[in-house]
DNA sequence: ACCTATTTATAACT
DNA sequence: TAGTTATAAATAGGT
């Protein structure tokens, strides 16, 4: 969508970025609030920047949308909302944290395939479609980086050749040399 | 962005609501990725479909990043000195976690082809060989769980067309019957 | 689900 | 940081 086409990789370019992120950031959360108007969805987007900064939209309200997820996707927790429960915080934080890394571990090991046995027909193509897309995006880069060695081996044998010759060359005036001297 | 322009309110159609709403929610999915990737920002997005279904995309995970929302936007008053000092209390922990935090999500990113430039050909070819075998048994599962299924259909169609030949014998019957009777 | 006329989003530029 | 414009992408309505 714009003068050039863009590939999905990080936009090196810290200046680019920064630009990028600021119009998309804008053009996600119109999408957000259209999606939650024209189909009557309930959506909340959070989006934090590189540097830290949290944007988000809620067409509800975030707190009970999160409540929503949380009691959907995982088991329902205690409330984070304490303003003097410093020690809870980090209590629950810690939870957070910790269902963070089960979570992780669980994917890592679909994709190593295993644990599958409680995924569905339709987890299970996700998961393939992840998989096979990840083997690709490998094989790829091992080609590239093969083809690369190849080629500064070429380049090296090349030289050493070239240095070769020369190095011929002074031995046969040396060789010249010493009969004369002789 | 097609044949017609909409206006911002719900669609009134429940036909074309849903459809728009798979659409969106693809598009927006689409859009929450594209953000992440291009511009390394940490997007978490949750939809509701009008029937409650839940749709998700988190860049890193959900859970981490709702505990990020939670301690910017829900304790916006809170001190992060004080908060390095409880930190304390519990060790090396928190610390201890992140770190595998991140291992585990540097090891997902590499199943999934991302983050390679990195790595040497040796780790390389330790990837691709992880990755194939994971694929490898994804797709044994897969292939495993098809089957079945289509085994249980069979038994299931063969159980119907058992049924089938009773009940029409029993129609035949009282075909019969009724013709007697009258 | 797939197709395409149109609208929208946005990359590059200013 | 805010406009402008050419072009890529999303999608509304239709099949």
């Amino acid at each position: 969508m714009g003068r050039g086409k863009v590939e999905l990789k990080r936009i090196e370019n810290p200046t680019n970025r920064q630009v990028t992120f600021s119009k998309r950031r804008n053009g996600i959360l119109k999408k957000a609030y259209e999606l939650s108007i024209l189909c009557e969805a309930e959506v909340a987007l959070l989006v934090f920047s590189p540097s830290g900064k949290l944007h988000q939209y809620a067409s509800h309200d975030m707190d009970r949308t999160i409540a929503k997820y949380k009691s959907e996707a995982g088991l329902p927790l205690f409330d984070h909302n304490q303003g003097f429960a410093t020690m809870k915080f980090w209590g629950t934080e810690i939870e957070d944290m910790k269902r963070s890394i089960e979570n992780l571990e669980a994917g890592l090991r679909h994709l190593a395939g295993e644990d599958l046995l409680m995924l569905g027909i339709r987890d299970l193509k996700q998961v393939e479609r992840q998989a096979k897309i990840g083997l690709e995006r490998i094989r790829a880069r091992k080609r590239k980086m093969m083809s690369e060695h190849i080629s500064w081996l070429k380049k090296r044998q090349r030289a050493l050749q070239e240095q070769n010759t020369k190095l011929q060359q002074q031995v046969r005036l040396l060789a010249i040399f010493l009969c004369r001297s002789t």
